[in-house]
DNA sequence: CATGAATGAGGCTTCATTCAT
DNA sequence: GATGAATGAAGCCTCATTCAT
């Protein structure tokens, strides 16, 4: 029988990375609408019937580069999360990270988060505002718990600081938009503040943030 | 002759009208995937050529049906952010007004809010949330001024409401979404909870909300 | 794998003959007006796709057709220019050759010589006239060196010479034009003749042409 | 009964001119390609349907625009041979005078003499050709007689010199050439002295030409 | 008669997907 | 398995011509 060595197996994996690499760059530099699947195997370097044998279709391809990259930045909020430190500090260094973040990959966070192509895709946006969703979620209801926050909706409450939050940063990650860098750090710190104040019991979370 | 007279006149605006409306229901409908300019003119009841003595190009007509719905909704927040009666309120009430009506439209204002079709239209959708910000901006300032609300950056803040409130509501607002009926009522008023304890001063905002 | 053997090589090389073929036959046919890319992919017996990856577009396919065809015929009379015999019987040749060949082509030469398509076609068409005026221009400089002709602006002559070549045959050529055979005949012998006493500085150029 | 006034019939006549004046700019401008019938008639003044009214069809309309001009250009040449003079100074005044007049309105002479459009339109082309020939002839023929010329086949010679004439200017007419101001005269000049030089028996025409 | 809005056939081009090599 | 040429269904737009007003 055909035993697939490691060695094979390997190469395969390589080969998908590379595809999905590609593909996240062509979406990062020219939006969607430049990632065609022939443009996606050319950077690849593979031909384009290689990237059928891969995806099944252009839509699960680029769900699947949606997934991968959303994940990667629910990991780093989620390893703030599970970091030690008051909620509000937590919640407050996620938040940051997450915009500072997407600030810097403009492009691929506003194609990645606003810009559809295709319903199939549209699904795994919705999973990835989810899981952050649940990892502010879970900030949060530390932080009621613990008596930082004020009692509240705290499902609601995540829903609205990954509102305020992904969502907020649409409008200057707008490929047209021409927000200056310096006013993006401002952005990302009203977000900060707009979000811990919207969460806390009262004035004093100033002194429990602690920047990181 | 051939006389421009008023009932010509009323019913060439009436077909423009007609095309703008077609081409607003099948966004609405479909998105701008299934707004094509041939079924745009067949739901209007004209010839495809039609729509281009009207307008110059696919892009044109629908960056027109952005603006249009788009000013609609300024205008409802805007009506509120002029009535009298405490920020807060006026706040409480533009924030509710506006996640009410955008989700009542689900498929249009998600259409409108975060789905792109062209460079060209993206111009509009900016201008758009500027606009909105602004008349946001108005209102904080006012509460700023009054001890209604803490003292802040009123631009930045605005952006903040406006990308917890529209863009919150994208997720939601999605096609795929399968938020209930219910819950969606829960989320406009955490919405509404979220953004006036980021904006005020003290824990009494709630008793100057007064639902309207 | 996929080798670009010699084989695949040809096949690739045969269908962008057989483009060119289909294209050039369908201007011979009806002239440009009837040169549809569809058409061209139908009679090449390829999907209209596939005309757009040997050529980028419309104009580059026919502007590719018009030179290829022209440069055979410039060869052609290049080939008369380069061979033994005094200027005069070369000239000879040259023009009963040129007006023989295009007269046996009609339409194809009609409408590659005074049929216009798009602005870019243009530019073929006058680099294709100035490579023949060069042949003509050589032979011309010879004749009166040797004193064959009557010292003249051998440019100017060139230029006519083309002029009355080239030119002079579409009227004929014109596709509604009923020039019988025996006529057309008769106007090529006009034409060589016209030209060489255009050029020569006596009336013994007759005894100097020698028919080939 | 309705009885056409003259003053009607002026008016009508008028819009007809007008028409056609309008449809020669616009050629003379961008060629064929420019003059759509709507642009033709917002030139006029007129409606689009008014164009109808005195054209039967596009094709009819520049086929008469053709005419027209060509007529304008014909009897220019009819007037030169029917004027006293010797046969070599009128054809030489013959060659001059249209080809001067074909290099100052470039545009519109490149246009009516190459640019093709329709089939309908070249059979006015061809009418054309032949009635300036038909002149040319009548003045070789007499310069034959007159012992000026060579004895020759006059009706191809005329053909030949039809060819020459128009179809000479056809290269330098050109939209894109760059001919300069200067070489077309020059080359006007060159025109006229190949003609004679092909037409005349000895090299005495020049003393014969007597420049007007 | 004039008007000019409406028509709609038809042209060019793109690109996700397939399949012979 | 990989290759990449081929496919062909759509989509956008133009413009000669018609016809209700």
């Amino acid at each position: 029988a055909y035993r697939r060595s490691q060695r094979v197996e390997k190469r395969l994996a390589d080969k998908r990375a590379r595809i999905l690499r590609a593909a996240r760059q062509l979406v990062a530099e020219g939006g969607f609408r430049e990632a065609q699947v022939a443009a996606v195997a050319a950077v690849a370097g593979v031909a384009t019937g290689t990237v059928y044998r891969y995806f099944p279709s252009k839509a699960d391809l680029f769900a699947e580069v949606l997934r991968q990259t959303s994940q990667r930045e629910v990991d780093v909020v989620s390893q703030i999360a599970s970091s030690g430190g008051s909620a509000s500090t937590r919640v407050a260094d996620g938040v940051r990270a997450f915009a500072t973040r997407a600030i810097r990959g403009r492009r691929l966070a506003y194609a990645l988060i606003a810009e559809p192509v295709d319903p199939e895709i549209d699904s795994a946006r919705l999973e990835y505002r989810h899981a952050l969703g649940q990892v502010f979620e879970g900030m949060i209801t530390e932080g009621v718990e613990a008596g930082e926050f004020v009692p509240q909706n705290v499902e609601a409450s995540a829903a609205c600081v990954v509102g305020a939050l992904i969502e907020g940063l649409v409008g200057p990650l707008s490929p047209r938009s021409k927000t200056l860098e310096h006013d993006r750090e401002h952005l990302v710190e009203a977000i900060v503040c707009f979000c811990l104040r919207a969460l806390s019991s009262d004035d004093d979370y100033e002194s429990r943030l602690g920047r990181s």
